[in-house]
DNA sequence: CGCCTAGTTGACGTGCTTCAACGGTCGTGG
DNA sequence: CCACGACCGTTGAAGCACGTCAACTAGGCG
C-alpha cells in the first residue's frame, strides 16, 4: 500500500553526508519475521518498502481497538501510506517477508531527474487505485458469501493463478484479518466459507489452502441474488 | 476518477494531423448538462476530464440492473477510467458541470517530457487513491447511520467547509445514488437522515441542503458502537 | 391540471452481529 | 516425548438492523 504525498518533496536537506551515502546506495535488503511490524502509525516515514516475497497487511486502529484492513500487499507491490512525513497507518508481516527499503529521501531526490521512476510509480499508483476501488467493490456487496467469494478472486488474482485453473489458493491471513478487510466478523467469514465447502464450491485443506474446485457453483454463490422473493418476475 | 492504463502508451500514431491539431489545441471546454453521461463503459476513450464546476458520478452497472457508485468527482477532479483505450466504467454529470476535455493522445504525447504533468498526475493519483481508500473504510462500517455519517463528512471536505462550522451541505445526489454509493438501500439512506434530524445533529432542508447544527451528537451518531447490549444492564 | 419521478413511511422477513462455549492446533517447556 | 497453555477456529443461540415489498405523499415539468 503506497500513498504519496503533494508536499513539494523539499530536497535541501540533502546535504548530509548520512544522506548522501542513501543516495549512492538507494535501497537495501531487510527482512521481517511472520507477525512483525513494518512500521507503526505516526511513526516518521524514512522509507518505502517494496515486497519482494511473502504478505503484509496494512491497517488503521478504530477507536474501539478493533482494526480496519486497507490492504493486503504481495511481492512486487509497494507498501508504507505516506503524509506529511509520517506513517498513515500500520503494516505487518503476514508471513516471513523480504523486501528493499527505499529512503524518501533518495525517492525525492531522483524523482525529479527520473522519469522512468516517475512512471513506475504511476503505474505503481494506478494499481493500488485498481485494488482500492476493488475493495470498496467487495465492500458494497451485501451477503457475506458473496463479499468472501470475491476475496478468493483477488487472492487468486494475486498468485497469478490463471481464472477457471483449479489450483490451491494460499491464505496466509487468520479469519479475523479476513473479517477485517471483508468488513464482517469472524465467525461469519468461517460460516461463508463452510457454506461454499457443503456446495461444493470450494475445498478446504490446513485452513490456509483453498481450491475452487466447481468454478460454476462458486460463481453462482458470489452473484446469487438477495431477498429475491423468487423474483419470478414479470409484472 | 481517474484511472491509468499501464501500457507503453504508444504515441506513434500522432503522424496524422488531425493528432497534431489536437496536440496544438491541447484542451477544450465542454459542457454537460444535469443527468448527461460523460461517457458509457465499453466507449472507446479519447479524453480525460478535468471538472471546473459541477459534480460527475462515475459508476458501474451490476448484472442485475444496480448500479455501484464508485466516486463523487468535484471541481479540480479528474474523471475517466481508462484502461487498453476503453473506459471501464460509466460517468454522469449530476448537475450542470463545466469541464476541460484532454484527449488522450496529447496526454501520452506530453507526459514524457514534461515534469510537470507528470507530478500532477502523481498528485491526482494520490488523492483519488486516498479517496477511495476513504470509501472502502465508509463501506467498511456496519451501522447506516455511521455510513451516512461520512458520505456527509466527505461531502463537507469537498466543499472546503471547514470542520466544525455550520454551513450548509450540497447535496445534489438522489438518495439512491446516495444509497449506491454508501451500500445500503435508498430507503436505508432516508431513514438515517431522519434519525439524524430527530437527534437533533443535523437539519434538512430542501432535500438537497443539510447543515449539521450539532457537531457533537452528530460524531456520536458516528462512532456509536453497536450491539452494546446497553452496558448498564448487566449480563 | 395531471403525469412522472423522488422521497417517505410502514410491515415483515432474514442474515448478520454479538455473546458464549467448545474443539483443534501449535509452540513451549518439563 | 508428552503435557500444558494460548491462540485460532468452529458451532450454537438470540436479537436486531437493514433489505425488500408496498402504498402513499411531495415536487417538478409539460
Amino acid at each position: 500500500m503506497m500513498t504519496v504525498s503533494t508536499e513539494p518533496g523539499d530536497a535541501s536537506h540533502l546535504s548530509t553526508s548520512r544522506d548522501r551515502a542513501e543516495l549512492a546506495l538507494p535501497s537495501s535488503f531487510v527482512r521481517f519475521r511472520k507477525g512483525e511490524p513494518l512500521y507503526r502509525t505516526g511513526e516518521g516515514a524514512e522509507a518505502l518498502f517494496s515486497i519482494v516475497s511473502g504478505v503484509v497487511k496494512s491497517y488503521t486502529m478504530l477507536p474501539d481497538g478493533a482494526q480496519h484492513i486497507i490492504v493486503f500487499s504481495f511481492a512486487d507491490d509497494l507498501v508504507g501510506s505516506v503524509q506529511n512525513g509520517t506513517h498513515l497507518n500500520s503494516a505487518e508481516a503476514l508471513t516471513a517477508v523480504t523486501a528493499y527499503r527505499m529512503p524518501m529521501v533518495a525517492i525525492n531526490a531522483q524523482i525529479r531527474s527520473d522519469p522512468d521512476l516517475q512512471f513506475h510509480l504511476i503505474s505503481q499508483l494506478s494499481h493500488e487505485l485498481h485494488q482500492a476501488q476493488a475493495h470498496a467493490f467487495l465492500l458494497s456487496r451485501q451477503r457475506a458469501i458473496t463479499r468472501i467469494g470475491l476475496f478468493l478472486r483477488m487472492l487468486e488474482a494475486h498468485q497469478g493463478t490463471a481464472r477457471g485453473s483449479l489450483q490451491e489458493i494460499y491464505m496466509p491471513m487468520k479469519r479475523s484479518d479476513i473479517g477485517a478487510y471483508a468488513g464482517i466478523s469472524l465467525e461469519a467469514v468461517g460460516r461463508s466459507f463452510q457454506t461454499l465447502v457443503n456446495r461444493g464450491a470450494i475445498a478446504i485443506r490446513d485452513r490456509r489452502y483453498v481450491q475452487i474446485i466447481n468454478r460454476a457453483l462458486f460463481e453462482a454463490a458470489i452473484f446469487e441474488k438477495k431477498g429475491g422473493h423468487s423474483g419470478a418476475a414479470g409484472r
